[in-house]
DNA sequence: CTGTGTGCAAACTCTTTGCATAAGT
DNA sequence: ACTTATGCAAAGAGTTTGCACACAG
């Protein structure tokens, strides 16, 4: 039987297919790079450093345009921390991060962790789409 | 006496020379740009702008290298939110925003207001630098 | 005067876009 | 077949840099 090939695919490709995009060859490479290993959280510059690395070609603009698809369909959840580049983490349930300043490296703080309080009410006509916590780190330095 | 003009320019160019930096014609207006309105989030392009708005004439170049010097004399805090442009805070005291995404407008919220709770350790050898606390706003749907 | 700051234009980084080609269904 | 995605290269935004000239002390 080569069923197994099929059902080892799948999963990817349904998640794919079930957001709405066509799995094509590029997108199906980048989603087990970005889903296969845990959370992570990559720049396009990175990724596209991956798939050049696991012998594979994916142009930068394609790892761009599908970082941007994936978000829009809610598999990632894009992050601006650092400014000058951005950051797109595989983890999109809540939580927040730790940030070191001197490595530009994002670490997770789980969810339940930290607790926000003493908010003000939004102005009006406003609601609360997301609170983002960063937790900015340097080198400690010796006394 | 035109002790007057010069009592009305001394707090700037004070300003300006206890933090180490020549009270040059750009940097005062500058400086009188950014600290005689309040507490004020801006970008170089909306400085810029600001400038030629009232008849004066400072390179773009200019304010990039004013903020980043204020920046370091500890006059502005930077702040990366937008992930695309930089924004730069006059309150440079302890205190958080909210970012209404569609305008890419700040409003600060006063330091006292918010308290976050639950805080891991930061992984060792690092130390807490800062916490920022982005409230992202967006307009409320009617139901 | 002497050193620091400024202006300009060019360079640079990260990201997006237009259009012809290729691939998925 | 028909539609959607990809690759490329070029354009675009925001920011930085190098160097000659100008200005503050």
């Amino acid at each position: 039987m080569d069923n197994e090939v099929v059902q080892n695919a799948t999963p990817i490709v349904e998640r794919l297919r079930s957001a709405g995009l066509r799995p094509t060859r590029q997108r199906v490479l980048l989603a087990e790079l970005l889903f296969c290993k845990g959370d992570r959280h990559v720049s396009a510059e990175m990724l596209h450093s991956e798939v050049i690395a696991v012998g594979e070609q994916v142009s930068l603009a394609t790892v761009y345009n599908t970082l941007h698809q994936f978000t829009d369909a809610g598999l990632l959840r894009e992050l601006a921390i650092d400014g000058s580049k951005a950051f797109f983490d595989t983890n999109v349930s809540n939580h927040n991060h730790f940030f070191i300043e001197d490595r530009g490296e994002l670490i997770d703080i789980q969810g339940e962790s930290i607790r926000v309080d003493g908010l003000p009410e939004p102005p009006q006509g406003m609601r609360i789409s997301h609170i983002d916590v960063v937790v900015r780190l340097v080198a400690e330095k010796k006394k």
